[in-house]
DNA sequence: TCATCCTCTGCTTGG
DNA sequence: CAGAGGATGA
């Protein structure tokens, strides 16, 4: 058995280059792999843990903590291959977030918590936060609940707890200055209800680990002893918070190694902290150093182009990313007119590269710097029939009929669980208002008791509530002790099915027969099927029992990411944040403009933009062989057009690297529509006043657009002076129609010959369906697309 | 006191 | 455009 093992590892060992070799075989003591895009650490924490087993450590006393759940699972797997798959279950491995759980569960009483804790969810710690700052009557102007919420979590993240607040004077002091000098009593208030509630947010995952490893050092003990061999990966986003944990697990025996790309740090908006990579040999004795700086993913061009950007950083480790692969191509720069058009480029691109090379949808990934921008995108796909998944968003888990079934399991298993309350004590309507929920919670918050408890005890209380009422809080009280009684015998899936229907949800939905209301009611069927999966997969894990306070938290914890569905095969859209650590054969980074990437609420300092910048980096070195880059001069942003500049990112990349690629779309236009739009963008009003601007991108750009006449040109040679101010509301209708008319037959790049069946709407919106000889009958935007008539 | 309609405001990024 | 909160009617 154990020469098999040795056997196996080394051919894979073999397979290492030597800067790969030597990290994954150094043992023992602090050690740090700086590892550049796309140069295999990933492989190294692989086989160094496959190593470290085949030299007799136990996996019980490994712990490595990746930036996924799914990333956990699949180096999992892949040790399993190497070393079994019974010895590679021992291994612990996952979040911090889901680790972290897991162990404060088992020391729950310590704190002062059940063991069945809740998880808040943001949106639970948005809507306490919300209460508070109403019940503390506080203007909601002034203490906007998200700011708050993001103010107390960067507390939280720093290990400032209540007390620490209050005990100094500078925070009170610049929150008061912030004009919310009641931060600290809204702070405690928060993290009252939370514990009242039995509740952690995902900063006390941390923070409640931190303080379960200083105040009891008997505990600190227990899991050094335990976890002997520390791995973090992606030790550029640890925070304060998980950089604490991490040191004082690894003080005992040292064993720390931590993997990381500085230029890949982009959380910083989560408390993440750079120099906790950068600091990382002031930490420990003797750190053994590594780097990876060979990139085995991308072309010379994308590496030389994204090595390119990340100079213009100031923070950074110096290293230099290489690669052996060949040139390949230029990075494809594409300008657009509108987001809907950036779509359409997108989709055509595809549609085309997919068929010249024969790829898989999977080759393609489309990467934004918000989730907003996916719309347009997804409109172009789906026109072409090109099958695509959304990663992140709206996940399913946060969809408002699973989060009032989940609620439900919730309360019960914790029924001092005042946002899961809150959420279903009137869902379906029942009859209990807001009046006598707030009743409710000041009666609560005056005993020092849950909700849950003072409706049980409502004829006991004195709160000024009509007899009515309380006969419909004591109906509920009695439905959901009902479950819990069910709870201790059925699994969470014959649960959830009772509860959905005794509870009246079903029925709720029946009652809408919108589409959407029959998609809620599919939803939440598919949620019930999950739970079905669930309970079986438990089955089948010795160690677990598939009881309902775990799948609640599998369900806090997962993410988007994890819950790859496998099957089809689609094109990927995400933002970049999601994509870091993935990669692609073709990838499109799409909406670069001013404002939106870098976004504008990230350039007002430079270690801001510099964050931003280092976003792109780590979006263009997720492509292997082709990158291309998008940008629309405009865009609908809440629902309204608005003009926007090429992205300085652009500019910043040497330009040897790129290739602009000037769309056809504009060569072909119609003269009065080109001069109408080139007319508009070309013209230097400011978009936005008082933005400060390294250089005025826009110039640049469009010059680099070639061979083809300048913007400026066609805007002198063929623009009607009376259109000059038109420019922006585009009512002109007959600017359309005297190109095109019923009957015409015309000529499409790519449809072919076809003749005009129709053409409706009104200005820049005007459509044409056109029956083509070819390919069918298509309605098809005047404004983009490429007609000659020729009859 | 509840439900509904309507207006208002805010869109980074995520575990 | 969409969710939250306020005003209004039952």
């Amino acid at each position: 058995m154990k020469k098999d093992l040795e056997r196996e590892l080394q051919e894979q060992l073999a397979k290492l280059n030597e800067a790969q070799l030597a990290p994954t075989i150094q043992k023992d003591g602090p050690m740090i792999v700086i590892a550049g895009a796309g140069s295999g650490k990933t492989r190294v924490l692989t086989f160094r843990i496959a190593y470290l087993m085949s030299q007799g450590i136990d996996a019980f006393n490994i712990l490595s903590l990746t930036f996924t759940n799914k990333a956990a699972k699949e180096m999992k797997e892949r040790i399993a291959t190497i070393v079994g798959n019974s010895e590679a279950k021992n291994l612990w491995m996952g979040t911090f977030h889901s680790v972290f759980a897991k162990i404060l569960r088992m020391e729950a009483d310590k704190l002062g918590y059940p063991s069945n804790f809740t998880i808040y969810d943001t949106q639970d710690s948005d809507r306490l936060i919300s209460s508070i700052i109403r019940e503390m009557g506080l203007d909601k102007d002034l203490y906007k609940y998200k700011q708050v919420r993001s103010r107390i979590s960067s507390y939280k993240n720093s290990l400032i707890t209540v007390r620490a607040y209050f005990q100094n004077p500078e925070l009170k002091e610049a929150d008061a200055m912030a004009r919310r000098p009641r931060m600290g009593d809204i702070y405690k208030e928060f993290v009252d209800r939370c514990f009242k509630a039995g509740a952690m947010d995902f900063d006390d995952l941390l923070l409640k680990t931190n303080e379960l490893l200083t105040r009891f050092p008997e505990v600190l003990a227990k899991y050094q002893n335990r976890f002997r061999y520390i791995l973090v990966d992606e030790y550029q986003d640890t925070n304060h918070s998980q950089y604490l944990i991490v040191r004082a697990l690894s003080d005992k025996f040292q064993n720390i190694c931590v993997v990381g790309d500085d230029a890949q740090s982009i959380y910083a908006f989560r408390g993440a902290n750079i120099s906790n990579i950068l600091n990382f040999q002031n930490d420990y004795d003797d750190v053994k150093e590594f780097r990876l700086e060979q990139n085995y993913r991308s072309t010379k061009n994308i590496v030389n182009a994204a090595n390119s950007i990340i100079d213009k950083n100031e923070t950074k480790l110096d290293k230099v990313v290489w690669t052996a692969n060949d040139e390949g191509p230029k990075i494809k720069v594409n300008r657009s007119l509108t987001d809907g058009d950036e779509g359409r480029y997108v989709a055509s691109t595809i549609w085309e590269t997919k068929m010249n090379e024969q790829l898989p949808n999977s080759d393609f990934a489309i990467l934004y710097r918000t989730n907003a921008q996916s719309r347009s995108i997804e409109d172009a796909l789906r026109k072409r029939d090109i099958p695509y998944r959304i990663y992140g968003g709206l996940s399913f888990y946060q969809r408002k009929e699973i989060k009032d079934v989940l609620a439900y399991l919730r309360l019960i298993i914790n029924p001092a669980d005042e946002e899961a309350l809150k959420r279903i004590i009137n869902f379906p309507g029942r009859g209990i208002g807001q009046t006598t929920v707030d009743k409710l919670i000041v009666s609560a918050n005056g005993y020092k008791r849950s909700i849950f408890e003072v409706m049980k005890n409502i004829d006991k209380t004195d709160v000024k509530i009509n007899a009515g009422t309380k006969t419909k809080l004591k109906n509920f009280v009695t439905l959901i002790e009902t479950f819990q009684v069910l709870n201790e015998t059925a699994d969470v899936f014959e649960l959830a099915e009772y509860v959905t229907r005794t509870a009246g949800i079903i029925t709720e939905y029946k009652k809408d027969n919108t589409p959407e209301g029959v998609v809620k009611i599919e939803n939440i069927e598919e949620l019930i099927n999950g739970m079905k999966d669930f309970v079986e997969g438990q089955k089948e894990i010795a160690d677990t029992t598939g009881n309902l306070a775990e799948f609640l938290e599998d369900v806090a914890l997962s993410t988007d990411m994890d819950s790859d569905k496998g099957d089809a095969d689609h094109v990927a859209l995400m933002t970049i944040h999601l994509a870091k650590g993935l990669e692609f054969q073709h990838v499109f980074i799409v909406g670069l403009e001013e404002d939106l990437f870098p976004s504008a609420m990230s350039m007002n300092t430079r270690s801001e933009l510099e964050e931003e910048r280092r976003l792109f980096y780590v979006a263009l070195t997720r492509a292997e062989k082709q990158a291309y880059l998008t940008y629309a001069l405009s865009r609908y942003r809440w629902g309204k057009l608005v003009d926007s500049e090429p992205s300085r990112f652009i500019e910043e990349i040497d330009e040897q690297y790129l290739d602009i690629v000037t769309p056809i779309e504009e060569r072909r236009f119609n003269p009065m529509l080109d001069s109408k739009i080139f007319g508009d963008v070309s013209e230097n009003k400011p978009t936005s006043s008082g933005k400060i601007r390294f250089k005025p991108a826009k110039q640049a750009i469009l010059k680099k657009g070639g061979p083809t006449k300048s913007s400026s040109d066609k805007f002198q040679v063929t623009t009607p002076k009376n259109l000059k101010p038109m420019a922006k509301t585009s009512n002109d209708t007959n600017l359309f129609d005297s190109k095109l008319a019923v009957g015409n037959i015309v000529k499409h790049i790519r449809f072919g010959t076809g003749e005009v069946k129709k053409i409706e709407g009104t200005g820049a919106d005007i459509k044409a369906e056109i029956s083509f000889q070819h390919g069918g009958t298509k309605k098809l935007l005047l404004r983009f697309a490429k007609l000659d008539v020729i009859g």
